[in-house]
DNA sequence: CTGAAAGCGCTTACAG
DNA sequence: CTGAAAGCGCTTACAG
């Protein structure tokens, strides 16, 4: 490969010093306008790109952010399409600030030299939990950082969420329009603070609005997985009769419990309901097809994508937290409750 | 933030020079043992974190790859879940060769100012078709570069594919051996060279093989798509009412399918056998569970960041092209044909 | 308006 | 075995 085209070479073809190549760039000092027209013909017609790394040299600034995912090995994560959806947002905002963006993955606490060594700019963490010790080792590099999808309560961290109350709350109040009486939720790990937390107070609030107890209704607080979600519909039609309607606080759960109802004979919608939450691509390719809580993964990334351009300007907004909409989305997976009311 | 330490600061700590530090750093030159003790204690103690951005001034090596994935836009790329899987994969092959991965997007023509700028070593471009114009860009960037996912037929370009041709070929003879004698085939865009080509060569050597004639096989060349699936099944429910299997080159358009014939009241598989390709996550959730040719993501994303690290090292292995092994994996979605033979 | 020079934080011959 | 010095490709005061 011929060798780089430097300011140098740019500087010596135009005829001026390196410094007026470089203000013409930058559009600093005062430099004549045939000299700019000059110089900036010579740098066309050689093709010349100045080396991030000598700016950065000086700048300190990369105008690199990276998106970090712990334990990214996790098949958790890995089957994920929402991270997809995520990186895909980010990538998008971030370009528009001529920002770049890296993946990076940290399930070894040591890993976080690359930081520094790269003088990144900012960090999205995204999918991290409560007191998890790499929170700490990020809040130890002293850089602007921003966390989704996260389980952090503590408030004075950049965090983007979504309205996960609300969704728990519509999604809550959709069934129980729709008669059932008891209902039985696949919650994942309820963790205060959490966005499985406040889905479940959404919850919680409509099943009281409607002046139900919360006793006749069922909490299976285990992680949510497609294949998790086989085996509690299997448990559930052997063990609680009862249940008339699943809310699975993700999508991916709700698909393993239709399976899972399917397997053992239950129809969905007919003898159950099932909800879900994300709204994944395909959800409205199911049989049935999946009624469930949209979220706008793509938007929740641009959002973490500016709030942290902000926090690197130091321009801060005065809100920490970001709280996106959800919505409701009634499709076929859902219906009235048929089974007798038995007080 | 307090300002960073540099390699001045722990050569004055340690007192010997910067160049000892450099030395000690990067197991050159020679130094005493008590002097690499004493110095290696020094960066332990004050954290020190060699700045990139001035080793990348001298080395020209940015140990910085990029994942091109042009027109990011388009949502057949960003609800496809596959690109995330393909993604983790290359972090983690990178990783192993402390090499780091940034995500491009390249829809514009003139964005590719950064692999200049930042000096990146390589490029795995993923997803971009035979004559686009984006090629020749990348191409006369002179940089390592390594193709997947990408229909070009031009071999002295390095590229990992999958045994496409075997993945048709086994999906045909499945569907031959459960009797069906008229399939229809959800090809894809067919571009010679091209990986939809491949496994369209695979099927027409299986119904050869079988004795059959191609006249009695439907082709639709259409991109595949969940909606196009759904479309398409809506047309074929109408118009040809001899098909008794389908066989979509993507589990995506399978999907549809099967929801299309849902919708017209046609069983999945009794009346109407569907196979897919690629074996995404949940397609053993669905109902029916799907049959399908199963590639393996993960280790397709590994190959293509070892093939590049090869070619950045200039070890390059003799194949330009590797090819990955694909599995036939029967579910619930095809079934025998019973529809009375009509030769 | 323009240029010579110092400096960013490293590495690499080259002396000693 | 160790260090002084040049240089990587830029930017930024500072003179002129």
């Amino acid at each position: 490969m011929s060798s780089r085209i430097t300011i140098k070479d740019v500087a010596k073809e135009a005829g001026v010093s390196i410094a007026t190549v470089s203000n013409v760039m930058n559009g600093t000092g005062r430099v004549s306008i045939r000299t700019v027209r000059k110089v900036e013909d010579v740098i066309e017609r050689l093709q010349f790109y100045p080396s991030k790394a000598a700016r950065n040299l000086k700048d300190k600034s990369s105008h690199l952010i990276a998106v970090v995912v712990p334990y990214l090995k996790e098949a958790r994560l890995r089957d994920n399409p929402f991270y997809w959806k995520l990186m895909i947002g980010i990538e998008e905002g971030a370009k528009h600030k001529s920002f770049q963006v890296m993946l990076m993955d940290v399930n070894d606490e040591e890993s976080f030299a690359f930081v520094q060594e790269r003088h990144l700019d900012g960090l999205i963490v995204v999918g991290t939990f409560q007191n998890a010790p790499v929170i700490d080792r990020i809040l130890a590099l002293k850089k602007p950082v921003v966390f989704m999808d996260s389980y952090i309560s503590d408030l004075s961290l950049y965090q983007v969420y979504l309205d996960d109350e609300e969704g728990g709350y519509l999604g809550a109040k959709h069934l129980l329009e729709l008669g059932h009486r008891s209902i039985g939720v696949m919650c994942g790990l309820l963790i205060e603070g959490g966005v499985y937390h406040a889905r479940w107070k959404g919850f919680q609030k409509a099943i009281r609005e409607a002046g139900l107890s919360m006793d006749n209704q069922h909490i299976f607080d285990i992680h949510t997985s497609a294949e998790k979600g086989r085996r509690l519909a299997h448990q559930i039609a052997e063990e609680h009769p009862d249940i008339t309607a699943m809310f699975s606080f993700s999508d991916i759960g709700a698909l393993g419990l239709i399976r899972g109802f399917h397997e053992k004979g239950i129809r969905v919608p007919d003898d159950m309901s099932v909800m879900g939450f994300d709204d994944m691509y395909y959800m409205e390719y199911m049989n049935p097809a999946l009624t469930t809580i949209r979220q706008n993964v793509h938007e929740k990334g641009r959002a973490a994508v500016e709030m942290l351009m902000e926090l690197i300007d130091d321009s801060a907004t005065s809100a920490r937290q970001i709280v996106l909409p959800v919505e409701l989305i009634v499709r076929e997976s859902t219906d009235i409750c048929k089974h007798t009311a038995q007080s």
